[in-house]
DNA sequence: TAAACATTTGAATACCTATTCACATATGGA
DNA sequence: TCCATATGTGAATAGGTATTCAAATGTTTA
């Protein structure tokens, strides 16, 4: 079949339309798409539901996930650049926190998904 | 620093004890992380938001998305494989819909997260 | 000041993945 | 049967990315 976009042969045009009407502009759905890309990652999952259970350090982070403090810290940047977390500095230490108000509504649904299974 | 993992200088026990008592299993994490990455592709989110408005054949999806069927059909496999959407043949077309209570859930807090920003 | 430590950062790398292309399969109609 | 069409599939590829390593930065304390 024809590899090229698919013009010739809609099938369902009234289908088309109303999913069009739906759906968010491309540039939006891209941008809750790159929100759970962030939670798609196991080691940024898991710092997101540290975090939902108690403020912590890098170093408590990379403890408690048996992995190192540089890898943790490349993966707080991002979360902290997509505004999911933040941080507080007090003296040498950085406790990062879960954004209020940003990605709880996702993690509660996810914990939710995992019960279902 | 030293780089292997951090396990002389864990700096709250206490609140690494609370956060591993909450989390839940790496296995279980990595389940809820691979939904989360399935939806964390724009084309996949897409293909997603519209099969919420209405059911779709592949042909449909790729005329709105303005890709070729290959591509979504190749999407379409793995959504299907983690059970987001189900296939119903009717000669030679196949229709997709959601999985009802699946990831509807998180496609909901996905939408209300986008009013936020 | 010097040393220790928490964190950050940049480059390198190994792995993953979305799309494309060519082709196969399956179904319906002429 | 032959053809058009809808979908699936496998290999190839280009681009993305998580982790590691080495080094730097900032901060406290001795």
């Amino acid at each position: 079949m024809n590899q090229d976009i698919c013009q010739v042969n809609i099938i369902h045009e009234d289908r088309i339309a109303k999913a069009k009407e739906q759906l968010p502009q491309l540039k939006n759905v891209t941008q809750i798409a790159s929100i759970y890309k962030l939670l798609g990652d196991p080691t940024r999952l898991r710092i997101m539901l540290a975090l939902n259970a108690s403020e912590m350090c890098v170093c408590d982070l990379a403890a408690l996930l048996e992995t190192t403090p540089s890898a943790i810290s490349h993966q707080l940047r991002l979360l902290r650049t997509a505004g999911l977390v933040h941080a507080r500095k007090e003296g040498k230490i950085v406790y990062y926190n879960l954004e209020e108000l940003s990605a709880q509504g996702l993690l509660r649904e996810g914990l939710l998904y995992l019960e279902t299974i």
